[in-house]
RNA sequence: GGUCCCGUAGCUCAGCUGGAUAGAGCAUCUGCCUUCUAAGCAGAGGGUCGCAGGUUCGAGUCCUGCCGGGAUCGCCA
């Protein structure tokens, strides 16, 4: 059990006594008793709001209840000093043995220091990136296809049984665009002078090497077939050459997902999962023909008055009711959407989360409508939202355009940058903020640089290590004799301090993975960096507080557990971001 | 006009689902290299948390209404 969980124990112990004995009212619930650091260290190393939150349904003053409180915990064990302050927080110093095991604690767990059981083994689905196959990522996509995926490694290290999935938009009218362009490249690639692909096609280069591979395929056979007969042949071919490079440059992001989930495999093999969606709603009652008003700001002559089949998620706090078929009868992007989530939750799916752009925000309510229809309410749809991303270099805009039509590829900016620096600057944000990211600036080995900032920390702990060899060879990061260090020799402040935000760390992971906010992680890797380059840099001015000290050995075992605890927490940290924990840094 | 997001130090942003005197980086100013990597650290100044109400022991955080910025608004995907 971790250090803040141990100290609720104790707190809610300390509650039960009080309530036996009488001091408490029978009945209340400690559920919401919790501990946290507070921001000034002279407010203790943990408060607890307990007597505040208990006050109103026990019907007593808060610092009653916090005086009663702080007597029974002035007794437990781990507990040095018990304050009462303020309205009624009850302040906790803890014993310099209690933190010191938060070390043994992490050498122990190693890297399964900050798991729990968040998820309770449920699974859930995380649906993201879901780029249309018409071509290569461009760099919008970048920034939902890593928080995605640093969602779902945060998830599944709280124990849910994560699935990473990826829609396919394969049916549409886009993909027959699509696939005529490539037949355009296709008879370019025979021999014949096109001279340019016409207007509402697709025109960038990268679909000639699809042409090259229909020509190597079909030979001139395709030319001598009616349009319906070759077109889903190329289409075909080309989607599943857009695929492949989207897997590609997922790769080089070093993400993966678990599962394709073709659009078009939603209606096929006489199975309609459209109409069976459909259906299920009709007999919910949901489905109707109807009108919609015309929206504000919508052109007269555009607008089509018609009756049309409609889905009712006003009912579920939509503003307006959704269309379900297009004027020629097909159905609508929607109609799929609902019956693609149909399938998620027949799939036995109870946690569904969905990673959009933030040009899709206003399909929101409507598929959380659809899920809470579907499921009768019980299942959850959270959907999060990215926000653009503006790319910079040096401070001034990017601009445009390689071989590819008219967009900065995602490939473009991962080859310029890497891997590390663009997944840890998209999660340096809040999803819903904008970002500005700085080609530049990414790549600048400074402190004004978070990503060099927290990966050097890591070498500098590795550096330790290696520096250690010449005086203490046997002190290897795997050395049984870190194990039973002697710990009560980290008494600097410095030294405590970096502790306590080790102990914290399994309660960011859970705050983060139950909020699905994955950049609360980023900045306490930041801020755990910070505290260790600090401690590292006290050394300068006072040599007795160096890691390795010569003449001390049990002094130097003990700082060298400290220094693992906290690579391992960095490394950890650094893992779920889905960012590199170099060795060092030249 | 409807809906959603944003508004916190000169700039870029955190703020642990309601806690104490609102924090960090950049920029400005002042210090620290005979060193386990100064690729770093310590300190100072800088605030009407957009505005006005409300909820309660307590509001940057929740509710309502305004102001400003952005996204989006049947049939495209």
């Amino acid at each position: 059990m971790h250090a803040h969980a141990l100290v609720e124990k104790r707190i809610v112990a300390a509650l039960e006594a009080l309530e036996r004995e009488g001091s408490l009212p029978p009945g209340l619930d400690f559920a919401a008793a919790e501990v946290a650091p507070p921001r000034d260290l002279a407010h203790g190393e943990l408060a607890s709001n307990a007597a505040m939150v208990l006050a109103k349904p026990a019907r007593m003053k808060p610092r009653e209840i916090a005086e009663r409180l702080a007597a029974k915990l002035a007794a437990a064990p781990d507990i040095a000093k018990v304050e009462i302050a303020g309205p009624g927080f009850v302040n906790l110093t803890l014993t310099p043995g209690f933190w010191h095991n938060v070390v043994a604690e992490i050498l122990a767990q190693g890297g399964d220091y900050g798991r729990s059981d968040v998820g309770h083994g449920e699974p859930i689905n995380i649906e993201y990136v879901s780029a249309n196959p018409t071509g290569p990522m461009h760099v919008g996509h970048c920034r939902g296809a890593v928080f995605g995926d640093a969602l779902a490694n945060l998830l599944s290290f709280v124990n849910y049984a994560v699935t990473r999935e990826y829609y396919i938009n394969d049916a549409g009218a886009q993909v027959d665009a699509l696939a005529r362009s490539a037949y355009w490249r296709y008879r370019e690639a025979l021999g014949e002078a096109i001279a340019a692909i016409p207007p509402g096609l697709y025109p960038g280069d990268y679909l000639k090497p699809v042409g090259a591979k229909l020509a190597a395929e079909y030979g001139r056979r395709l030319l001598e077939l009616p349009d319906e007969r070759w077109l889903p042949l190329v289409r075909e071919t080309t989607v599943a050459a857009m695929l492949a490079g989207i897997k590609q440059d997922l790769a080089a992001l070093n993400i993966h997902h678990d599962v394709f989930f073709s659009e078009r495999s939603l209606i096929a093999d006489g199975h309609d999962e459209v109409e069976v969606s459909i259906a299920e709603l009709r007999a919910k009652g949901l489905i109707f023909e109807g009108r919609l008003p015309k929206p504000k700001g919508h052109d007269e002559a555009d607008w089509e008055d018609r009756e049309q089949t409609l889905f009712r998620s006003t009912a579920f706090g939509d503003d307006v009711d959704r269309a379900l078929k297009k004027s020629d009868g097909s159905y609508t992007y929607f109609a799929s959407d609902l019956a693609y989530h149909h399938n998620k939750l027949a799939r036995g799916f109870r946690h569904l989360i969905n990673v959009f752009g933030a040009d899709h925000v206003g399909y929101i309510s409507r598929m959380r409508a659809v899920v809470r229809a579907l499921s009768d309410g019980r299942a959850d749809l959270d959907i999060k939202v990215c926000q653009l991303v503006k790319l910079l270099r040096g401070g001034q805009p990017v601009r445009m355009a390689k071989r590819t039509g008219d967009f900065v590829t995602l490939r473009d900016v991962v080859d310029e940058v890497g891997r590390d620096p663009v997944r840890f600057m998209m999660l340096y944000r809040k999803n819903d903020a904008p970002l500005d990211f700085d080609l530049a600036k990414v790549l600048e080995q400074s402190k004004d640089n978070p990503v060099f900032y927290v990966q050097y920390a890591h070498t500098r702990a590795k550096s330790v290590f290696r520096n250690v060899r010449e005086v203490f060879p046997q002190l290897t990061e795997t050395a049984p004799e870190l194990r039973r260090a002697d710990l009560a020799k980290l008494n600097d402040p410095g030294e405590l301090d970096l502790i306590r935000k080790l102990a914290a760390f399994p309660v960011v992971l859970a705050a983060a993975a139950r909020s699905h906010e994955p950049h609360r992680l980023a900045f306490y890797l930041y801020d755990l960096a910070s505290a260790f380059h600090a401690q590292w840099t006290k050394g300068n001015e006072m040599p007795h507080l160096r890691f390795i000290q010569a003449a001390d050995g049990t002094l130097t075992t003990a700082r060298l557990a400290l220094v693992l605890a906290n690579q391992h927490v960095l490394a950890t940290g650094l893992a779920i971001l889905g960012v590199h924990a170099p060795v060092e840094m030249r």
